[in-house]
This record gives structure tokens, C-alpha cells and sequence, in this order.
DNA sequence: CCTGGTCAAGTTGGG
DNA sequence: CCCAACTTGACCAGG
């Protein structure tokens, strides 16, 4: 069982920079160029820290953040990494991080934020949000991610076609793409039940947050939902794991805590030695260590 | 320097 | 009807 830190560091001087297309569109191409440049020379390093981080520490597994190429598939301050000042060392250094991550067996994932939208009735949002996956898609191999997680997305009142929509949009991905692609249970349309089926069907795995399961519960018990997510993997299974940030008891119970509560860790996942359970904790690297403590993992 | 309004993109649901 | 929430800071203009 390996756990997975999401992005961010909280203590640790490990950190990843982006930019905003307002102040970049306003600048001459030389210095966007120099500034992207700088920034993913930036980011590259860091996340080589990040995984030595990891390394020594026993986590075992950690998230990208989407913004590692900031800006990459904006219509007017895009760019190619080839067009960039850097460009040798940048895809130095991230073949030496893909190295680093096989060797250490640090395993490496990506989470596509809310605007890749695969199943929208609007044809530009699903245009975009191919795009955005092809991004992440061109990343992940650079780097030797093995998923890009992704929400079904909208529900439009009418959860059958929404699903119905994303299969056919299914066919758009490239390989590399299709290959990493997962889905996860949301907080709000899309629980367990409604997409065990389709990921079945279409061969896609499923990665269970128990956390939104607790908040949009279905007619599955937290044991039949790990076993079935468990069943649509051909590679280590991957789960979600958060605490409420005011206890299960408050008005809002979907805002993340800090840390995990050992109690809100599910018992029927103790007995599976080979998964990764990302750790959304606002306290990140500390939150895992002390979940580890906690569960006497070490 | 330090502060605080702002940041490409979508969808939902609470106020 | 509008805006916060979501992964959430980090950026950067202006004082």
C-alpha cells in the first residue's frame, strides 16, 4: 500500500510556479518564451525535490500539478517546449525524472481540473477539454505518469445521456490518452453505481473517493464499491482519501480537513497491500506522515 | 518591499 | 439571480 501526495507541499521549500495569459498576452513573444522558459526550468527542478522528498519519506506516490506547463493550451500565449530557450535542459531534466521515478518506484499521476468537461453538450468545451487531455497525455509520458484522472462531468439532468455523450467523445483521445485515462465518483452527479458500469464496459478504471461517496452516497456499500473499483484495474488500483474540515456533523461536509482522521480510513482497504491512496489533506506531506503513523505504516 | 484583487476554461447548487 | 466551491494558491500591479 502505497499513499500518494497531491501537488503541493505545506513545510517543505518545494514549490511550482505559473503565469497569468493577462499579464503574458500584454508582452512581446522573446519574453514570453524566456519567462515560460524560466518557469518550467523552475518547475522541472522542483519536482525532481519533490520526488527525492518522497523518496526518503515513504510516499510512494505523487500528483502533478495540471499547471507543470503553464499556459500550454492557451489560444494566444501557447507554446511548444521545442520554441522555449531551455528547451534541451528542460527535456533533459524530465527524461531524469522519469528515471528517477522508475527507479525509486515513485509513482506518478495527473488530475485535470474542473474545466476538462468530456461529456458537455457544448462541442467547444469538449473541443478544449480533448486538448487539455492531450496536454496532459504529452506530460504524463514525458515524465512516466500512468494516469490522468478526470470526472464524468456535467449531469444536465439527464445522467444516461450525459454518459452516452462521453463514450462517444471517448473516441477523439489518442492512445497515450485513452490508456491513462480514469474516472472518478464526484461529490454532486456521478456516484460509484452510476459509473462502475460504464468503466466496466468501456474498459476504463475507476478510481473510488470515498470521501465524495460519503457525501453523494448511492446504493453501494463502501466495501462492494472498493471491490468492483478494484476489478476495472489492469495496473495498481487508485483511491481517494479526505476528511471533513468540520467533522461529518457540520452544514458542509465536502470541504477538505488539514489532516485525515484514522477513523474516516475505510477498514475493508487495510487488507489490500497493492494500491495507492492519494491523500487530498490541506497539510499534505505532514497530513501522510501522520496518517502513517496513525495506521502504523512504516 | 508588501499587500490584496485577480486569475482561460465549466457546472452545480446554495444563498 | 449571482457567486462560491471545486485542486488552491500564486501572481503581479500598485502603493
Amino acid at each position: 500500500m502505497r499513499f500518494g501526495l497531491c501537488c503541493l507541499f505545506y513545510k517543505e521549500n518545494i514549490t511550482f510556479k505559473t503565469s497569468k495569459a493577462s499579464f503574458l498576452s500584454k508582452k512581446e513573444l522573446s519574453f514570453r518564451r524566456k519567462y515560460i522558459s524560466d518557469i518550467i526550468f523552475h518547475n522541472c527542478q522542483n519536482l525532481k525535490k519533490a520526488l527525492v522528498y518522497c523518496f526518503e519519506n515513504n510516499i510512494g506516490s505523487f500528483r502533478v500539478t495540471s499547471r507543470f506547463f503553464p499556459l500550454y493550451t492557451h489560444p494566444e500565449v501557447g507554446y511548444k517546449i521545442e520554441d522555449l530557450q531551455d528547451a534541451m535542459n528542460i527535456f533533459d531534466l524530465l527524461k531524469d525524472i522519469k528515471v528517477y521515478a522508475k527507479e525509486k518506484d515513485i509513482r506518478l499521476t495527473m488530475h485535470p481540473d474542473q474545466f476538462v468537461v468530456l461529456n458537455s453538450p457544448t462541442s467547444l468545451v469538449v473541443e478544449n477539454s480533448i486538448k487539455e487531455l492531450e496536454y496532459h497525455g504529452y506530460l504524463a509520458d514525458l515524465i512516466g505518469a500512468d494516469v490522468i484522472n478526470i470526472h464524468a462531468g456535467g449531469a444536465y439532468n439527464d445522467k444516461k445521456l450525459a454518459l452516452l455523450r462521453l463514450k462517444d467523445n471517448l473516441k477523439y483521445l489518442s492512445k497515450p490518452v485513452i490508456d491513462k485515462l480514469t474516472l472518478e465518483n464526484d461529490d454532486r452527479s456521478f456516484t460509484p453505481s452510476d459509473l462502475l458500469g460504464f468503466c466496466t464496459k468501456e474498459k476504463i478504471s475507476f478510481v473510488y473517493d470515498v470521501h465524495h461517496h460519503r457525501c453523494l452516497k448511492d446504493s453501494l456499500s463502501e466495501e462492494e464499491v472498493t471491490k468492483r473499483a478494484i476489478a476495472t484495474w489492469n495496473m495498481e488500483p487508485l483511491f481517494h482519501l479526505s476528511s471533513p474540515k468540520d467533522g461529518w456533523e457540520a452544514k458542509n461536509i465536502k470541504k477538505h480537513a488539514d489532516f485525515i482522521d484514522v477513523k474516516d480510513f475505510p477498514k475493508c482497504w487495510k487488507k489490500y497491500k497493492n494500491i495507492t491512496i492519494e491523500i487530498e489533506a490541506k497539510a499534505k506531506e505532514i497530513a501522510i506522515l501522520q496518517l502513517m503513523r496513525d495506521l502504523d505504516f512504516s
